[in-house]
DNA sequence: CGTTGGCTTGAAAACCATCAAATAGGGTGG
DNA sequence: CCACCCTATTTGATGGTTTTCAAGCCAACG
């Protein structure tokens, strides 16, 4: 289960990314296009469960998430662990081991996984000779952390039925956003994932959950949650944040 | 309480920094440094209170701060507040303003505060004729990262009592790393700053810091806490994060 | 058909918020 | 200087929220 299976070689060529037809994410020029492509080694796919990055490893990969879903986390020494975000297609996994030079978080898939592999050596080059991207990966990382800001109000300040709320309108906006799900987005979590990050335990998140079921809201099925209201999910929430902007994708 | 002074012009050059000369910061190149001191338009004072930047700003400036203690915060429409960070001598404010377009939160001094006024429209010059520097503040935005990480983590899994002894020990740590008070290190907060920070009620936070106030690890002085053991703070909180590393200045 | 992982529920205990009130200190106007 | 007010801190009592403990259900899978 927390085996990174070995690449299997380029399949998607940068400039016929089925994820850059996508209006989330801007047109890039012809030159980004090629440094782009030619800074991409290969790829990765991983099984759900795997871990693709470990907390403490120095020498990181610097990924873009293809597609699927995963989550990064920490863990107290006795065992607690703390979701901290999620990754769908288009985001960037590992920049700040490639850019610190050491993960202080760990990434695992939550489904089958593709990532682009990126060469880390070559990020310098990157911001020498094509600013633009430079400036990009600084907008990534603001993002970022424009969502931990939310996290953390949430965390702090919101009530255990607000909170959960926020967590599955804030997921089901940034899963409509890459277009996954025809309709219905089908988000693949378990209540243990829920619950470890919203900061409750396991049997309180599924009373919380099972409240925004009888209000309509969410439907749990099996490993995964349907969203079924996420405008009334983000008035529970009292959670007016922005809905994802067009950005880059490197 | 909430108005921002005019700027005072300039008085410190960029090549006589008082905060460049510490340890804490890397060393820049003299073309670095005459970038970054022709980036600066000027300085700009705000006293104890004073908001710098407000959630929702448009046209938001960046700065450096050069001296004094502020925080990042959001608030819920009910007028719940919750504390993402605190700013030291030495930290970027603004960014994710500068590069994303709008503030989605607010910025407030704890202490008489003195920031350096950047030109925001010159920041992609920044990234285009000094590679380095446009790393740096990717570099910058990494590290903002590394500490909202560890705040949830905080908030989502540690007891009100580990709570309390990480943030007085992570302001404790970065307070020492630049250099401020001699010895013994006086942070400028009140319990109700603390409370919004953890995630507390203010009476629950009075109890708690009692307890450490009781195991002899702080001091609280007025709107003030010192640290008097941080190594027992630390050990208390199962905190083993990082002590600062070198990093840049701009 | 037994095992496993995920979901569900009830009861008791711990934790934390809220309410209420008292204390202490700084600042201001008289 | 003193009376007064304001903010910050402190403490006790009470109630609500959340955790912990315990148990049971169900579907998937060998």
């Amino acid at each position: 289960m927390s085996l990174v299976l070995p690449s299997t070689g380029r399949r998607v060529p940068c400039e016929q990314c089925p994820l850059r037809k996508r209006a989330a994410f801007r047109d890039f020029s012809a030159a980004e296009l090629k440094f782009v492509s030619s800074f991409k080694t290969g790829e990765l796919t991983a099984e759900a469960g795997a871990v693709i990055l470990s907390e403490g490893a120095h020498s990181a990969h610097l990924f873009t998430l293809l597609s699927g879903w995963a989550f990064r986390f920490k863990m107290l020494d006795d065992g607690r662990r703390q979701i901290l975000n999620y990754l769908l297609p288009g985001d960037l996994v590992g920049l700040q081991g490639s850019v610190i030079g050491e993960m202080e978080h760990s990434v695992e898939a939550l489904s089958p996984l593709v990532l682009c592999v990126f060469q880390r050596d070559r990020l310098d080059e990157l911001f020498r000779h094509h600013s633009g991207l430079g400036f990009d990966v600084t907008w990534l990382a603001a993002r970022e952390e424009r969502m931990l800001d939310d996290h953390l109000l949430s965390l702090g300040r919101r009530t255990a039925l607000e909170r959960a709320a926020y967590l599955l309108a804030f997921l089901h906006e940034r899963a409509q956003s890459v277009g996954l799900g025809n309709g219905t987005v089908h988000i693949p979590l378990t209540q243990q994932h829920v619950a470890d990050t919203l900061g409750l335990s396991i049997v309180h998140t599924n009373k919380t959950l099972r409240k925004l079921t009888n209000k309509g809201l969410i439907r749990w099925m099996g490993r995964s949650c349907e969203v079924l209201d996420a405008l009334e999910l983000r008035r529970v929430a009292g959670w007016e944040g922005p809905f994802e902007r067009v950005r880059p994708l490197i």
